[in-house]
Formats: C-alpha cells, sequence, structure tokens
DNA sequence: CGTCCATTTGATCAGGGTCAAGACGAGTGG
DNA sequence: CCACTCGTCTTGACCCTGATCAAATGGACG
C-alpha cells in the first residue's frame, strides 16, 4: 500500500521540491482513511488532531452559522492539503468538512506539523503558498458578492468548478461529482429557485445541460461572456 | 531614533516569545517609513519589494475591480504587519494599501523574510497565526454577505471598526480615523446612500453620532442587537 | 465668499427572495 | 416487478429590500 501511494503523490505540488527520501519519511507517518460520500472528515469547532491531504474525491468545506444557515466555503480536490488548522495556530478547525463523493485521504497528527515545517522548508513554502492562494480566494469571493449580480456569480462558480474537477465528456464538460441546485446556492450566497432558474434559462440557450447533481457545461465560453457581463459601470 | 522604536514595539503581539537581542536583529534592518494621509503605502501588482509594520496611523486595504469597483478588504492597526506577499509565495502585492491617516511604518525588504521566518520561529508562527484569522475573517466576511441583510452587515462593520480602533471619548466611542459613508459602503457591499440612511435612522433612535468622516457609537449594546437581529430562520 | 466634497433625503423600480404547488426520478419494500 | 415515498428540481405569483436616479443642503478650506 505504501508503495502505491508514494507513487500517486510523488507530483504533487504540495511535496514540489521534496526529497525522494523526505518524502518517504512525510508519508510514512501518515495513515491512509476512506471515507464514504456524505460523512464528515472534520468538523467545525472540533480539536484539530489531524490535518489531511485529499488523494481521491471531493470535500465540500462548510461553515454554519449560528442562525442555521451553511455557506460552503470550498471545494477541495484530489493532492490539497485541509484541516490545516495547526499550520495556522489555530487549536479547532473552522468548518465542516463532507465528502462530496466518496474519498481517500492521508491523515497526519497535528503535532508532527511544526516538526515538517523545520525539517522541510519546501513543504512550508508549499504550504503557504497555497494557504496565501486560498486567502486571495476568499477575497475575490467577497469582491464578487460586493460587485456582481447572482448570475454572474453563478456563472463564475460553475466555471471555476469547470476548472478544478472538470471532465470532458462528448456532449462537454461534466463536473466530476454529485452536486446539487441547493449546493451551487450555498457557494454563491444564493437559493436553490434561484440557481434552478438560472440553470433552466442557460439549458434553454444550449450553455449547459443538467439534471439531478450532475451539471454539464457545454460551452464554456459563452458561459465566461455571461459571467462578464453586467458589472459595467466605468 | 532606534532605541525609541524597540520601545514601542517590544509589546506587540507578532513579536511574542522572541529574545531581546534578535528583536535589535530584527527591527535593526528595517527602515521607518512616514506616510502622509491619502498616500499608498504598496500598490496591487506592484511587485513586492517590502513588507511592512505599521506603528501608528490606519492604512485600508482596497481591492480594484477590472469594472471599476472598489472593494475594501480590511483596515490595519497599529501593530500589524501588512505587504507579506513574500511569506505567502507571490511575488506581487494582491491590493492597494492607502493611509487612512498619517502612518508610520516600518519596512523590510522581502528578500528577508526566509532568513527571519528560519532563523525566528517564533516571528513566523505569529506571522501565520496573524494570516490564520485573516483567512478567517475573510470567511466570515463571505458568510456576512451571504447571509445578512446590508443592515446587520453595516452594524457588524461598525463594531468591528470600534473593537479594532474605539477610542472611549465622552459622548461614546469614536471611530478613531477619518472614515466616509462611501468608506462603509466599500467594506459592506452597498451604496453610501443606504449607509446614510442607515446612520440617519440610528442617530434617531440614539445608536450612534455621526459627521463628516466621523462615526461614534453611542450605545454600542443596542448596535450589537440590530447586528443580531433578522437572521433568525432557525 | 465661493467652490468642492460629503452628506441627506425623496421617489422610483427591479432583482431576486419568499411562498406555494407540482413534476420528476431514484431507491425501497412488498 | 410494481407501488410508494422521499428528495431534487421546476415553475408561477407576489412582494420587499436596497440600488438607482435626482436634487438639495451643509461644512471645510482656500
Amino acid at each position: 500500500m505504501a508503495s502505491l501511494d508514494r507513487s500517486l503523490i510523488a507530483g504533487l505540488s504540495v511535496f514540489e521540491g521534496i526529497a525522494v527520501a523526505d518524502l518517504d519519511r512525510i508519508v510514512g507517518q501518515a495513515r491512509s482513511i476512506r471515507i464514504a460520500r456524505g460523512q464528515s472528515v472534520f468538523e467545525q469547532e472540533q480539536e484539530a488532531r489531524s490535518f489531511f491531504l485529499l488523494l481521491d474525491g471531493h470535500v465540500r468545506v462548510v461553515k454554519s452559522t449560528p442562525a442555521g444557515h451553511e455557506v460552503t466555503v470550498r471545494y477541495i480536490g484530489p493532492g490539497e492539503l485541509m484541516g490545516i488548522a495547526g499550520a495556522l495556530g489555530r487549536t479547532t478547525y473552522p468548518a465542516n468538512a463532507l465528502a462530496a463523493a466518496d474519498c481517500v485521504v492521508l491523515a497526519w497528527p497535528s503535532h508532527l506539523w511544526p516538526t515538517f515545517a523545520t525539517s522541510f522548508p519546501s513543504l512550508s513554502a508549499n504550504t503557504y503558498r497555497m494557504v496565501g492562494s486560498r486567502l486571495q480566494d476568499a477575497h475575490t469571493r467577497v469582491i464578487e458578492m460586493s460587485t456582481e449580480q447572482v448570475e454572474q456569480r453563478v456563472a463564475n462558480a460553475l466555471l471555476k468548478l469547470v476548472k478544478q474537477s472538470g471532465k470532458k465528456i462528448e456532449e462537454g464538460i461534466l463536473i466530476d461529482f454529485p452536486i446539487s441546485r441547493q449546493d451551487i446556492a450555498e457557494m454563491t450566497g444564493t437559493t436553490l429557485h434561484t440557481v434552478s432558474r438560472l440553470l433552466s434559462a442557460w439549458e434553454d440557450q444550449g450553455l449547459v445541460k443538467s439534471g439531478r447533481q450532475r451539471v454539464v457545461v457545454v460551452e464554456p465560453h459563452r458561459l465566461v461572456v455571461v459571467a462578464e457581463a453586467r458589472g459595467s459601470k466605468s
């Protein structure tokens, strides 16, 4: 099993610049876990015992508000780290992580992070680069929410998902895990009703094809146009 | 001057756990800069030559969209780091930083960061803790934008500013730097008109007192109530 | 004193949330 | 194999929040 894992892992951007021997030492301390669709990887407010690397599947990171709303913070794809609360000086996880599809993850005890960070500077640098890009993403989200209409936000969300997890099929590009109207609504700060209406309209125009927990983008090009419209105001 | 700086700096949370001798070595490599109100500290897309510590004043961090909108990402107060693109693997600044009031900052060349990070692990840990809390803030912003009404968002924004930069005066708590309706609108994703109406309404109710680029929160307690209203939905 | 900018306030209107009802599809148990 | 049930999705009708348009007022500063 370890050998199989190692071959999968060697190419990941998190481990760029790390010597093979070191990689073995790192991976050797992880345990590999299978998580079924719908199960949680970790939960908000829970003590952050471990951090994770997603090897296969997709994870939805959700924050719940006291008022009972749920907001999807991001989707994690294969090769990404998650639950790295420890690296950011937190002792608890900031959100829930739900398996959107069956997943395989590697888990390390959180207390290993400080050692890893000092022993493997590249790992540390790669990780913080990833944190930086997540901070960027979050700010981009804020900007979108502040300046764009719902239609643009939903279009952008689909394009982001396509970029991150798109899989070419004959009809177009499939978002490669089950995703409902409700899920998309939680990513874009709207309601499932509005998402449904938009997808229906786009389907009529031939931009997308969608069904139960399934979205295929047929014409990404034209969807980009939709995503960029309206925002003019100069 | 160095001695003056050092006494100011010793207590800052960024430097917690750092030996005095080390502190000298760190601060010794910075140059101190004065920046007048309205001037920029660094600019979006610019090459990140330096990172900064704000000693005095307030800095508004703004992102501009291609469409010409401006969104205020955050306000930086005394004691906070900014422009730490390098620590996050970026080579350019992600936003504009404008002095909201006259400022004094320390600036280090970006290339010093890697050395600092390895030589002073506490500095690194403190910095990434701060990055973590900014990531949190950004996610909180997204959640607020997704689930709250404008009124709650503006109330929350004021409370945040009060917490961060509030100064007690006889009438209540003053937000201790010039801030316009437009600025508040850019923080909350609304228009200056709506902010003006809200402040007027709150002034009638005795919650706040405000004037030209000046806001005093008279009854924080009741403002908290406003901030938490509406969001019910079980 | 005049000009510029921040602010106020009114009137209008539409984007999209809410309420309501049904249709469709998938899995389950008989 | 079929009926049933539950969850997802669709679609219509209505209405409210807050953006937009428009204009006036009031300080601050040269």
